[in-house]
DNA sequence: GCAGCCCTGACACGATTCTGGTAACCTCAT
DNA sequence: ATGAGGTTACCAGAATCGTGTCAGGGCTGC
């Protein structure tokens, strides 16, 4: 017992069958099968099912932001990717325009902070 | 000089200058501006547009997935939930059903090993 | 001071995503 | 064995994304 049919889990969800489905495909939760091949959810997927709808709402998201981030943790080398790419520094393209203001601009502390932050997590991804 | 206007830098990158303002938009490449208001295109900003086009073709990537990973990394809370979310085990739910070959399951060992790593970056995160 | 860029904001339109529905067939419980 | 309900595979409509284009107005370099 404790294992739902779809549209059961559905209903008790507030997912309809066909995002049940949909869910699946995206590799977001997939439920174990019956011999027949009919899914079949358990307290965990529900439960995953009910907090992936709270994290959608929570956050403004949609599923398919949930995917990318799936895809995100499956590719390393995806992640690694976007990783270098944000650390490269938006420099300062030899401004000859400003320098009215000398004391004015003071932002680019932070963006050295994580970008260091991002380059010891990137060193510690590569570490066994 | 070495700053391009956005016509121009859109010819030399390959991306139109509608693109440009909405690359910019997204928030993934911000140009600085003249007093005026005109962006000002440096030699910074050209090699992070073309690097950005590499990355897309590279990955078959969008825009907005880009824009969602910067969001990602501007918003602790948002990638936190992520992990938790991700980390949640897809527990089997309680299969009666199977049992039958008791020494064909093996694939968790792979779960729990990226789990381990999650739950290890997550806490570093917290860290000062 | 003027011709030529650039700015923002809006509309447009094809491609993709999200979500529902239908069809043809299969499974499960009674 | 039969009816309720599950499966996959399609088609469809709304919403969003990626781009182009146009209008009205402001910069800029000569």
């Amino acid at each position: 017992m404790t294992t739902l049919t779809i549209h059961e889990a559905a209903t008790t969800t507030g997912w309809s069958a066909r995002m049940l489905r949909y869910i699946e495909q995206l590799g977001l939760i997939e439920a174990p099968r019956s011999p027949g091949g009919y899914r079949l959810y358990g307290p965990g997927q529900l439960q995953r099912l009910r907090t992936l709808r709270e994290l959608l709402v929570r956050h403004g998201l949609g599923l398919g932001d949930v995917g990318f981030a799936l895809r995100l943790r499956r590719e390393p080398e995806l992640s690694g990717a976007l990783d270098d790419w944000f650390a490269a520094e938006p420099r300062r393209p030899a401004a000859e325009h400003s320098a009215d203001q000398p004391a004015a601009t003071a932002q680019p502390l932070d963006d050295v902070d994580w970008l260091r932050f991002e380059q010891a997590k990137h060193e510690q991804l590569l570490a066994p």
